[in-house]
DNA sequence: ATGACGATTTACT
DNA sequence: GTAAATCGTCATA
């Protein structure tokens, strides 16, 4: 449907976190491919109080200056070495809130392109996690700082569909923000098997397999 | 100029 | 479960 307007970005990040569960993320690339998913998975980076943000305390460097621009801004940063996230700046201008995108329902027309750039077969690995689906999409360097109200290259689209069942849990990844860590500040859709990591609490099938094997030699 | 570290992923024990 | 990969960023000097 409709790509979304700046008002839908322009409010509190742990406002549109959750409103972003089930819209479309589009990707067209330079020669005209499209490649999109539904967005199930994502997290609210609250801005200067949040020890876990870039923008903690106030912080303004090059890399993070997208997160102080107005709402509907892409900020795309590079980490670990090897990988990209990408989060959509939100609040008003100034202010640097911004959502992470973390993992992606991949639509199905996308999937063999997808499977080559990420180099894997499993449909569920190609975008559940904030550096998968950058790779998946290929999100880089090069999409810090779009307008994904007017950007070509990427944008957000509403979707029509059946309610999603969205669940709360702690960020992923940050255990070293204090009190921050422990925030509920994550949201996914709880029927989707894209998801990066399994919610507080339970345990993945793998993890599930294993203890009752355990269980039954212990 | 330098050193510690990361909003991760992957492979391996 | 643990560890390696790998390099830009940021604080300190």
């Amino acid at each position: 449907m409709g790509r979304l307007k700046r008002s839908f970005f322009a409010r509190e990040s742990v406002d549109l976190a959750p409103a972003l569960i089930g819209t479309r993320l589009v990707r067209r690339l330079d020669d005209g491919t499209l490649l999109s998913g539904i967005i199930v998975e994502v997290e609210a980076y609250i801005g200067v109080k949040d020890r876990a943000s870039h923008a903690f305390g106030g912080r303004r460097t090059a890399r993070n200056q997208a997160m102080y621009d107005e709402a509907g801004t892409a900020y795309v940063y590079f980490t670990y070495g090897m990988h990209y996230c990408m989060n959509i700046v939100c609040a008003e201008r100034g202010v640097p809130q911004a959502v992470l995108l973390r993992a992606l329902e991949p639509d199905p027309a996308s999937h063999a392109i997808m499977r080559r750039y990420r180099g894997v077969e499993s449909e569920r690995l190609l975008c559940s996690g904030p550096g998968r689906l950058c790779q998946a999409m290929a999100i880089d360097r090069a999409l810090n700082g779009i307008d994904l109200c007017t950007s070509e290259q990427a944008w957000v689209e509403s979707v029509q569909s059946p309610a999603r069942e969205v669940v709360r849990s702690k960020r992923i990844g940050i255990d070293s923000a204090g009190v921050w860590a422990k925030r509920l500040l994550r949201w996914s859709e709880k029927a989707s098997r894209h998801v990066s990591k399994p919610v507080d609490g339970k345990r993945s099938v793998r993890a599930a397999i294993r203890g009752s094997k355990n269980r039954k030699t212990a």
